[in-house]
DNA sequence: ACAAATCATCAAAGCGCTTTGATAATATGG
DNA sequence: CCATATTATCAAAGCGCTTTGATGATTTGT
């Protein structure tokens, strides 16, 4: 930039103002500077530039490796982060948590962090005691779900535990009056809600709530939705449909069902949550909820970005969701 | 670092050198600045760092929205990369390039982008012109995939002539004799290679080339799959087996020949490449081409890191690829 | 005990940009 | 036609850190 303004014969800070257009500079010189700053090929520092303004236009993105490797999920929620982030001219720095990994390090980095104008953190448990310590830090942030105490906290999620009064209602509809619960692990706020609204449908038809009938899952994952399912039917209660918390366990359990020899959906039907590719690919094809992924990355783009922008932001932000009815439920 | 400099009644400097270490400082100076820096809450400002050292520990990550949407192997991509850069403290700053968002944009900012160290780019095609420009700039860059002119390019990628080679051999081991290839889009360098290998393997087992049983898809998805194997269909040439280079792909195609009444892999034998959760899931389970994908991640991670610090680097890195023999190319 | 080496610290310059008060030149208006 | 407003430009300070030459205080070797 010096180089420039010497070869061009101004001052330093006309060539700034070339670039920012926060004072009048005449058209001769304007084009004069930017033919030789295209001649020298010159690039902006950005580094710089974020020293001088504090500003560097970068998001934080703190994944867990569970988020990570819930692949449909996040490869969809990602797309709409970055749509919406890439209009605005932001950017997202990756900070991925592996499990194995030291919990505090990563936080560190949040804390840390002031090479980013703000924050989206995944994945909030309950008595998750990170967030709390954010809010003392000064950064703007929102997190994606609910988390536990989210007294004037920014997030965008479903609502789920409409999400569980929705598929639970949907079997209930259907006729079913014993319906089990695979639910994903104890500690998400996600967990909590779904079952919340399981037992809201149940109530309201009138159906007794049994605590055995409700399971929770290590993870997300395929494995643990067979190896619930195999709790489930070791206790041997009866039902005659599950609402499972995941598409993946649900697969699942669907598989260990079949294993032992009961029909999808005929003696068990199924309504699981996320519409994945999965879910319509598998045979029987699997009644879900859809969470509108794209939509709560999108949402929680916007909202960080104009919380950064120091635009006035409501929250929550709901996002909705919608019954997907296929095979695994059994007629509808 | 004022502040602090001033409390603790030493220069600027002297804190500067009490985190560098770069000069020895007495230990109750030492003790006396960091306590000082904890009691206000100190965190030291990356940016101005950055300036100072040029170096801003971040690695760009160009993916296009392709190669993000085939969500196993993004995630299991980013596993990898995530891994061996969170060892090596480096942190990703993700682009993504939408289809329909102009492709300049999304160079210029590879060009200008003064904040990254290195960048690691996806997806290349043939006669891909950014990585010549990105090879003029003068900035540590390696790509994932094989350039079409990989001349003194450093990329990681599997031998996907290989790849071809491996699963028509596993299909003419079966006994096949006619068989088609469902190929991904024809601009990719990954299906120029998979094609070479195919014909390399019908060449050695003295199997006549076939230009009409070639399928291009446009994408990697399944609607393109099923859409490719109607294509082959029609032609009305005949076939016993395909090779699908995708598992998405041939979850497609396979969905469609079941829809024709053909059966698989009785009538018709498939062996995919990727070995994703569907490819096991569905039924009859996928025999595939196993692509170690986060290994791809982790050399890639390490090849810009070492060349970010100047270390020799060695490249290409080839990973390897195992077959997983499974259902639908019939029993082995 | 004294020169030489080492240790601990400081001051100042510099990274490449933005911002702003000042100044000179030009335009506007009554 | 002169006072005022506007336009175009410059110089200098500052963002928060690193780096390095210099300096005085200690230690070491002989």
């Amino acid at each position: 930039m010096k180089d420039i303004a010497e070869r061009a014969g101004v001052s330093l800070s006309t060539v700034s103002h070339v670039y920012s257009g926060k004072r009048t500079i005449s058209e001769p010189v304007k084009r004069q500077v930017q033919k030789i700053a295209a001649e020298m090929g010159y690039r902006p520092n950005l580094v710089a530039k974020s020293l001088a303004t504090k500003k560097t236009n970068v998001i934080g993105l703190y994944l867990s490796s569970q988020s990570v490797q819930d692949a449909p999920f996040f490869s969809i929620l990602l797309k709409g982060l970055t749509l919406v982030a890439n209009n605005e001219h932001y950017r997202f720095l990756l900070n991925v948590r592996e499990s194995e990994h030291n919990e505090e390090t990563y936080y560190d980095e949040i804390h840390k962090g002031d090479v980013v104008d703000g924050v989206i953190i995944t994945d909030p448990r309950i008595g998750d005691m990170q967030i709390e310590q954010i809010q003392k830090r000064d950064i703007p942030f929102v997190v994606i779900g609910r988390p536990s105490k989210q007294f004037s906290i920014p997030y965008v999620d479903t609502d789920n535990e409409d999400v569980g009064y929705c598929a639970t209602n949907h079997l209930i509809n259907l006729g079913h009056r014993k319906i089990a619960f695979i639910n994903g692990p104890k500690d998400y706020t996600v967990s909590k809600d779904r079952l919340l609204g399981y037992r809201r449908a149940l109530l309201e038809a009138g159906v007794p709530y049994i605590d055995d009938l409700v399971i929770f899952s290590d993870d997300f994952f395929q494995n643990c939705g067979a190896e619930s399912a195999s709790r489930l039917m070791k206790l041997g209660l009866k039902f005659t449909a599950v609402f499972v918390a995941a598409d993946n366990l649900a697969v699942g359990a669907m598989k260990y069902f079949q294993l032992q020899g009961m029909k999808v959906p005929e003696e068990v039907g199924i309504v699981a949550v996320n519409n994945s590719l999965i879910s319509e690919t598998i045979n029987p094809s699997l009644t879900v909820i859809d969470i509108l992924t794209e939509e709560i990355g999108a949402a929680a783009a916007q909202l960080i970005i104009d919380k950064i922008e120091g635009k006035e932001i409501v929250y929550p932000k709901i996002i909705g969701h919608n019954l997907i009815v296929r095979q695994s439920c059994g007629a509808s």
